[in-house]
DNA sequence: TTGTACGCGTTATCAG
DNA sequence: CTGATAACGCGTACAA
């Protein structure tokens, strides 16, 4: 292992200097930068990097906390992150957490022993107040999930203003029975989903019926159990709204198992956007995330704060956009051209 | 922050003692012992990971390195790594390249800087010399693809037997003029799943026909295109072997927006079967990779080397399991009893 | 413009 | 069983 003392002693300067010149700081003679850069070539050496660390308490990488990386959604966004984390010279860690609070919290001691310069949560089971106070000593960011009214740095879509596009275009179409799969309550952007999808019922002057309401974990087995359930009622929905897509592309499976016709017989619709979706058989309306730009966004958050830069604006909600594909019926255009018959 | 300086002080023994008692070493009096358990819990101390990793050399971290974490191949392969990387205690960096060979000599950086204690190379674009070269220095695995005849120790499937398995099935099926859309040759088993599907064809006196042979990138894109040239022949296939299942998917969309029907006026099989392959409809006939396994075994070489025992196996080959679905036609019984009529 | 010398927090060696 | 102390390789005041 060749050091910087072996370089220095080669190139008849002091470590100081080799420092200097490896860095581009302080006033070097060219002349010597030239005599270190040559050593530097001839002996081959590369910086001790965790010495470097060690020194400088900077590791110039970050941990990315999810519960899958196997989700479309997940690893999109962090296909974002990785980009720009690339682009500023750090490297990522992998924070997959398969939902368990306990590794999460391992990996909010990467932070803390100052193994990761900064962490991106794209959710978290753990305590709100444990993260708010780590946020007040640590550079985080939250990407996809939120917390309610709290100011930790944050970037996500308007999963209220969404959902309830996506239920208006449902009302629009004609449908009165609407049944509703949520994710997980404990994620705060599930909350939100219901929300507007309740929002758009109650605008409509429709009431929100207590048998459509279920609860799933946000899988493609979970959409086809709650489709299998919801279609046992006597009177059935006309239309599934899922919060998302993979949900979606179960429920979508079940009904066609079950020998009904999507849309014509029931309508079903997603929420993300996945590549799956624009693939399935019919083809999904949903809710399109930027993933990649939520990503990109809340990298640029995260290192802002870890240079130390005011953040201009810590909160960003992007545009969820409303994809209509042949999930839900008739288009939307056609649909007002029949009701103004 | 509180150093070990400051718990020795507090329990009053020498800096030495205290690390004895973290890491459970050395004849230490259990008074002592309890002494400096104290301090440490009064004091909360945490051990400064940096120092130590310069001191030991040890990052307890690894890479891996794959073109495209958005690929439910390799997630599911990252997701097995991860598993035993964190049972062993090891970090896992994400090596994302896109396929750019500049990435990847990055990332070879990585290993070479002592900043990761090994890597795990589930594909590779870049000198293989340079690869074997480092292997002779470094912790290395190859999963998934590998390189030929090169002791690397890998673990992966048998790509040839795999994809010969599955064209014999097609011509059990039938089908004498069958179409492969292969990987990019750069990847050592694109040209084997090729060779599988050349050699059934030989073994069965059918011969490989050029325009039925096109080269795909494994995208869904690409296996719609294909599908849509193929299909402008004369004499068109009877059935298609993509050779991976997002290419499969790609054909059956083409097919379906020709207005064919699969499998009857076109039978598509793929390979990998990753969870799109038994949701799109008709569900799809694919070859199985054990991709969390493959994950694991790959994690388990690599720890073996990082702890210097020497590897019992260097090379895993595991098997790739035939998946009969919908997507290639009649079953394989079904098929017999027919041909025996 | 350059060199000297110290400290970062651990672990490891050696002596007692 | 325990303590003193020497590295590890780098960055950086401070001095020259």
């Amino acid at each position: 292992m060749t050091t910087i003392n072996d370089v220095a002693r080669l190139a008849k300067v002091s470590t100081a200097t080799v420092s200097r010149v490896l860095h581009d700081i302080g006033n070097v003679k060219q002349a010597t930068r030239d005599r270190v850069m040559n050593a530097v070539e001839a002996l081959n050496y590369q910086p001790n990097i965790l010495a470097r660390q060690f020194r400088t308490k900077e590791t110039r990488s970050i941990v990315v906390v999810f519960p899958d990386i196997t989700s479309p959604f997940y690893s999109k966004v962090l296909l974002g992150i990785e980009a720009v984390a690339h682009r500023y010279n750090y490297q990522v860690l992998l924070g997959n957490t398969r939902n368990d609070p306990e590794k999460e919290y391992q990996y909010l001691d990467l932070l803390k022993q100052k193994q990761v310069d900064g962490m991106i949560l794209l959710t978290s089971r753990i305590d709100q107040a444990d993260v708010v106070e780590l946020a007040s000593q640590f550079p985080i960011v939250l990407a996809g999930d939120y917390f309610e009214g709290l100011q930790v740095p944050m970037v996500a879509i308007d999963n209220i203003s969404g959902a309830r596009k996506m239920t208006e275009h449902l009302i629009n179409q004609g449908h009165e029975r609407i049944a509703f799969f949520s994710g997980p309550m404990y994620r705060n952007f599930s909350k939100d989903r219901f929300k507007g999808f309740r929002q758009a019922l109650v605008n409509h002057n429709l009431q929100v019926c207590e048998d459509y309401i279920l609860e799933g974990n946000y899988t493609i087995d979970s959409g086809y159990a709650l489709t299998l359930k919801i279609l046992e009622l006597n009177l059935r929905p006309t239309a599934i709204f899922a919060s998302n897509d993979q949900m979606a592309v179960g429920a979508i499976k079940a009904a066609q198992d079950m020998g009904l016709r999507v849309p014509e017989d029931l309508a079903i619709v997603g929420f993300d956007d996945i590549d799956m979706a624009s693939i399935c058989e019919p083809e999904l309306t949903t809710i399109a995330q930027p993933k990649h730009v939520i990503g990109e966004q809340a990298m640029e958050l995260l290192y802002q704060q870890m240079m130390n830069i005011p953040l201009s604006k810590p909160h960003f909600i992007l545009d969820g956009k409303l994809i209509i594909r042949e999930s839900c019926g008739k288009s939307f255009e056609c649909n007002r051209l029949h009701q103004v018959k």
